[in-house]
RNA sequence: GGGCCCGUAGCUCAGUUGGUUAGAGCGCACGGCUGAUAACCGUGAGGUCAUUGGUUCGAAUCCAAUCGGGCCCA
């Protein structure tokens, strides 16, 4: 080798720094540094002030636990978006907020403390625990969030609980309220006799238990007239497994379309389900039975809603009747397809009492006693009071059957006790009523959803749905972590005491010392002077002891973050969520916003699916499907994460799973090189050496059109949020265009050419285009990578920008002066690279009859139809060749486009690896001058 | 059970108002290169468009049912 001239050191070998191997995981961390010690998130800010704004609100996660996929990939997501526009020249703050109060942090606390330590402890340092440990979560959440590459106000985020957020709660109460669309009521709630509190659905713990079993008849006061002829006595048949429920039963309810018929025992007809009359009969140990049958012999069947109306004598209470109705949560798989409806005792029952403006009575009281309301039972535990109403029932002969059974049933979790249902005090938003002047809620929220732009389209159906049906929203909960229900009640007459100057007193309170005062000091601290009931005059006031459902305190962020933080506004332009907050904040805060200033509180809606595993399944633990974004980071980098959450098409469920992830990486991997190869042939280069458009070769010329073209593609397609067109854009571009046909073609020109050659700088002309645009198209995705490449490009090149999310957006277009170049550009290439296709299937065919190993060992014939060798022709056929990395090529006019290879003529040429006619000095013609050049 | 939505190669996605033989990239297999080298280039094999039925001259595309999956509700 001693003797062979070094021809390597005189070419222009790729030489770059950037390492091939990203090394996320450990390198990542250092450019959160680089972000946080320049400050770009601020910068951002600066760059684009008296640009359009663009407000993207953070919807709260909950401030228990850490991060997992689907808060990362939310939060990701919102990054990309922020990021964007941003880049686009957008004023686009993100303040991050979490989601404080409420009863699964309280719930934990509880746990924590114990049983005992529980009964001993005073609301107010309860709550002091609940605040430690959501802060202490939301610490922990921001620094994963921040891990992810999410860049926001993270000094300062908004919180539920600091004060200022929570006087937000009381603003829109106080004008929701004074709208008349606030009012008391009663709904059942879970109750523990024992521990004589209301339960979450978060502290029943279901378990089995052996309840009564009853079939009850209630007598018709009015039969219904199928039935009515026979001379029997007819009734309507029930089962129920709560006795004790049947003092507050107001109703029946049928299903609308099943079938009902009359079944004769005895001199009683039993109105009963079709389909449930064996299984009765077999219970209620029936030997003769009939169903009453028309004059044809055939039975008598009544559709339920037929029955609607009709009138029954209420089961305990005497002269008191009930009422048939239809509700859609009528089973027919057991009982009798005649469910017992007491309101006040269940959730189903109150739900279907409301529809019919049914009464909800409740005879129970807190120790789970029978009132006055209970008739006979009054002064009986709800316990006690089975046996005695069955065995009433028997007497009176209503009884068809009474056995024992076993089922799921809810139990406390503290007590282990069952619990029951009952109707409480509550505070609701009616949907339907408001004040003579105000429309009511319902209205104007679906003509307000009219207003939005719902990302996918469909989306809006289901918010449209969901406001359409749901019923008045129960905001009052009975638990110690949140903010209260900023009303107060005369001790004396009972009346509700709400005015301007109590919600102001109250708003100013939260303001200065927070909704803890609240549960600390008497009203008369806080209250005006003399602030009286206006119904009876006292001035006793007690503060109401239930808070605010937590959907409400996230709702109200529109007021609580828009409005009062000088450098948001409402309504936002974006709120991006999962597809469960239809029914959540995208809902509350529709709500919230409407009722109390007649507008959405957003401009836009996006939506996205949940995560799921490989199989579309949802992850669980149970499952072991589950992947943790705090894992991924480790082993691969949040990176991968951020490529993973861009590639999916989240208008569905996004899955998640090894292979994916190892896919994601491999297509990381890919652009990462393009990158690598693109920077490591500008080590050389600076703006001066630019070559101009029509110095170029043509094919420098097209590149500068695709890669126009692909930029326009990609902006195109963040503008519709269509993220996973932006990746398949960037990645088949870096794939096809780049590396297997333009950059491979220019590695001859590259490293072979005079190092200041116009045809070497034109490529770098081009890459460098290349490079600065590609960095900056993918820099709202890859984050952390776009920056380590950002700062790898010679900064004569990138104008000495400190950060790629200062650099601005890409141009989509060529200049305007050689726009007439560009559509020609596109057709003529659009024929090459159809030339090239066959050319490279014949290189391969050649390849295996061993005729060739690389392409450059070639001599091509390509012979094609006149209009298409015209077209190879006009580009010059050693530029076609080198194109093609062939040694050599013509072209010659046939019928159809194949192509002839046979081994080049030439010798291999020591330097550049070409296929030529060797000089003297034993080099190709143009590796000779450049030597002789270079002396 | 109800509302909204989804189901195209192993994976991620294209597939215009129904219109030739359903596309791309990755992965895989095989080959080349060794000056993007834990890289790069090429070729190839992969699909009953979830299933079934219907509308139509013609269906991945429209309709219905079924199966599977997701969110919310019950």
């Amino acid at each position: 080798m001693g003797d062979k001239p070094d021809y390597k050191s005189t070419m222009n070998l790729p030489q770059t720094d950037f390492p091939m191997r990203a090394n996320l995981a450990q390198r990542e961390p250092d450019w959160l540094k680089f972000w946080e010690d320049n400050d770009i998130y601020r910068k951002r800010l600066e760059l684009n002030e008296g640009g359009e704004t663009f407000i993207l609100h953070d919807g709260p996660p909950y401030a228990n636990g850490h991060i997992h996929m689907g808060t990362a990939f939310n939060k990701v997501f919102k990054d990309l978006v922020v990021k964007y526009k941003s880049m686009r020249g957008y004023w686009a703050p993100y303040v991050p907020g979490w989601d404080c109060h409420g009863q699964p942090i309280e719930h934990q606390v509880e746990k924590n403390l114990g049983p005992e330590r529980m009964a001993e402890i005073s609301q107010a340092d309860l709550r002091t625990k609940c605040r430690y440990y959501a802060l202490k979560f939301v610490d922990i959440q921001a620094e994963e969030f921040k891990r992810l590459g999410v860049q926001g106000d993270f000094e300062d985020p908004y919180l539920t609980l600091n004060p200022a957020y929570e006087a937000g709660n009381v603003r829109v109460f106080k004008e929701m309220y004074n709208r008349g669309m606030i009012y008391k009521g009663s709904k059942p709630i879970h109750w523990c006799t024992r521990c004589k509190t209301a339960l979450a659905e978060a502290e029943i713990e279901y378990s089995d238990e052996v309840s009564d079993s009853i079939y009850v008849k209630f007598r018709f006061t009015e039969p219904p007239p199928e039935f009515a002829d026979s001379g029997d006595r007819v009734a309507i048949l029930i089962w129920t497994t709560t006795p004790w429920t049947l003092p507050a039963n107001v109703a029946v309810t049928l299903a609308a379309k099943a079938d009902y018929v009359g079944v004769r025992v005895g001199d009683e007809v039993l109105i009963m389900a079709e389909e449930l009359v064996d299984q009765v009969a077999s219970v209620a140990g029936w030997e003769a039975y009939e169903i009453v049958s028309g004059s044809d012999g055939t039975p008598v069947r009544v559709k339920g809603a037929a029955l609607e109306g009709a009138k029954y004598a209420q089961p305990i209470h005497e002269g008191v009747e009930g009422v048939i109705i239809t509700g859609d949560h009528v089973e027919l798989s057991t009982g009798t397809g005649a469910v017992h409806t007491a309101p006040g005792h269940g959730e189903d029952d109150w739900l279907v009492g409301q529809k019919f403006g049914l009464p909800s009575p409740m005879p129970v009281d807190d120790d789970g006693v029978f009132d006055v309301g209970g008739g006979r039972f009054a002064g009986m535990s709800v316990k006690d009071a089975n046996p005695e109403i069955i065995a009433w029932l028997e007497e009176v002969g209503s009884l068809t059957a009474a056995t024992k059974t076993s089922h799921s049933y809810p139990h406390c979790w503290r007590c282990k006790q069952p619990v029951i249902f009952r109707a409480t005090e509550q505070w609701f938003v009616s949907m339907d009523q408001a004040l003579d002047a105000v429309e009511p809620l319902r209205e104007s929220a679906l003509k307000a959803i009219e207003d939005v732009t719902w990302i996918p389209s469909w989306s809006v159906n289901r918010i449209k749905s969901m406001v359409t049906d749901r019923p008045d929203w129960c905001i009052s909960r009975q638990r110690a972590w949140g903010v209260p229900i900023p009303v107060f009640t005369c001790t004396k007459c009972g009346d509700t005491v709400a005015t301007d100057a109590t919600f102001d007193a109250v708003i100013h309170l939260f303001e200065t010392e927070g909704a803890d005062a609240w549960f600390i000091k008497d009203p008369s601290e806080y209250l005006p002077a003399g602030t009286a009931c206006p119904r009876c005059g006292s001035l006793e006031l007690a503060p109401e002891k239930d808070i605010v459902d937590v959907w409400w305190e996230s709702g109200v962020s529109h007021t609580s973050v828009l409005e009062a933080r000088p450098d948001l506004r409402r309504p936002a332009e974006l709120y991006l969520e999962g597809t469960d907050q239809h029914r959540g904040w995208f809902q509350s805060a529709l709500l919230t916003g409407v009722g109390a200033y007649g507008e959405p509180p957003y401009k836009s809606v996006l939506t996205h699916g949940f995560i799921v595993d490989g199989d579309g399944r949802k992850m669980s633990k149970s499952l072991g499907n589950v992947i943790s974004p705090l894992e991924i980071i480790e082993k691969s980098g949040a990176d991968i994460i951020r490529l993973w959450a861009a590639a999916a098409d989240y208008s569905q469920d996004v899955s998640i799973s090894d292979d994916i992830l190892a896919r994601t990486s491999d297509a990381y991997r890919r652009m990462r090189n393009t990158f690598r190869f693109l920077l490591s042939n500008l080590e050389d280069f600076d703006p001066s050496m630019r070559v101009a458009w029509h110095d170029m070769p043509e094919i420098d010329r097209y590149a500068l059109v695709r890669l126009a073209d692909v930029v326009e593609r990609v902006t195109k397609a963040y503008d519709e949020w269509k993220f996973h067109t932006v990746y398949h854009t960037v990645f088949n571009y870096c794939v096809t265009d780049l590396s297997s046909f333009y950059l491979d073609g220019l590695k001859d020109r590259l490293y072979s050419d005079g190092v200041d050659s116009v045809s070497r700088r034109s490529a770098q002309t081009v890459l460098a285009a290349i490079l600065l645009d590609l960095v900056r198209v993918v820099a709202p995705i890859l984050t952390f990578t776009a920056e380590e490449v950002w700062q790898f490009i010679p900064s004569a090149l990138r104008a000495d920008t400190a950060s790629v999310q200062l650099a601005g957006w890409p141009a989509a277009t060529v200049a305007e002066a050689h726009a007439d170049d560009v559509a020609e550009l596109r057709s003529v290439y659009g024929t090459v690279l159809e030339a090239r296709e066959i050319l490279t299937k014949a290189l391969e065919e050649a390849r295996n009859d061993k005729i060739v190993g690389k392409s450059q060992e070639a001599s091509v014939t390509l012979t094609a139809p006149a209009d298409v060798a015209a077209v190879l022709k006009a580009r010059g056929l050693d530029a076609l060749a080198d194109m093609f990395i062939v040694a050599s090529l013509s072209v010659v006019e046939g019928p159809e486009l194949q192509v002839t290879v046979v081994p080049a003529s030439g010798e291999k040429c020591p330097r550049c690896w070409n296929h030529r006619e060797l000089t003297d000095s034993g080099v190709c013609v143009r590796c000779a001058d450049i030597l002789t050049a270079l002396g």
